[in-house]
DNA sequence: ATCTAATTGCGAACCATTTGCAATAAGCTG
DNA sequence: CAGCTTATTGCAAATGGTTCGCAATTAGAT
């Protein structure tokens, strides 16, 4: 038993979950990679260990390692599929470059600073922030320039 | 005519498009409305004044205010059917409490400071920032705490 | 009043996601 | 290890929001 799952059967294991085949393939695919994929993106990726995993039951794992927090959810734009990583915290936001399509990470202290001012100042307790800034990436505004 | 009319057909008409019924009920709902509302809630509204008018023409009246930047498209919570609204500024963003599902403007200068951070250090250009804060509103972590 | 292209209504298609249900299997317990 | 209970799965069908093709309508120009 790899390290990675050795961590998920513990956060199952302490919500009272089952470490089975289906979640181990997803959770292997999702720790594995830097990108945000979409449910059926994994799927794939999971069918090339075990082409017996279905769809839904990706979906299913997919909900409950986000219940759990082990997951992130995003919606990278409107009519999109969502889209799924490893957890990272509210504060590391999305640059999402609408030429290439990258998406890029970002962290600033701002974020933080929303919160507390929300907080201090209006009574609202923020629980989670979702920040999706779209726009030109450094490269694409570069080469997308008409001068000489 | 109505002058909140006489504003689409100047819009539409500096873009080469018609001022059609469709287009002006839609109109008259989304800039009637202080709220986020569906699709369907919108043809709801329409339907009122006029039964005849399709939801299809619904959602493509609100496609092409949307490209003239006459309304602004939301995606409120994940698996939540798009919310539209009048277009107000990617500063003004959202608050939604997760106890009673309303959803609040707040302005804050943070965001255009994250813009400025973006685009002086990181060659970013932002042209669409979408910042949504979920949590509990005053009024409801006030409700909901268990003190005496 | 005529003409033409844009727009509409309608129904069907689409796509991501969810669901019901019977079959399977994880993790006790002895 | 074998038996038992119940969570989990695969499958296929349903869902819900949104889009699309196309023939009929109509805005706006001439
Ligand atoms: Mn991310
Ligand atoms: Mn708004
Ligand atoms: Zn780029
Ligand atoms: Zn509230």
């Amino acid at each position: 038993m790899t390290e990675s799952t050795r961590e998920l059967r513990s956060a199952l294991v302490e919500a009272g979950h089952r470490l089975t085949g289906p979640r181990i393939a997803v959770w292997e695919v999702v720790a594995g990679s830097e990108s945000h994929l979409t449910a059926e993106e994994i799927a794939e990726a999971v069918r090339s260990a075990d082409p017996t995993v279905n769809l839904s039951s990706v979906y299913r794992s997919l909900a409950l390692f986000t219940d759990l927090g082990l997951v992130r959810e995003s919606n990278l734009g409107a009519n999109e599929a969502t889209h799924w990583e490893l957890a990272h915290p509210d504060e590391q936001f999305h640059l999402k470059c609408k030429a290439c399509g990258r998406v890029e990470h970002h962290t600033g202290d701002l974020v933080t600073q929303i919160e507390s001012h929300l907080s201090d100042h209006h009574g609202f307790k923020a629980s989670r922030v979702e920040l999706l800034v779209t726009g030109m990436c450094a490269e694409c505004s570069q080469s997308h320039s008409s001068n000489t």
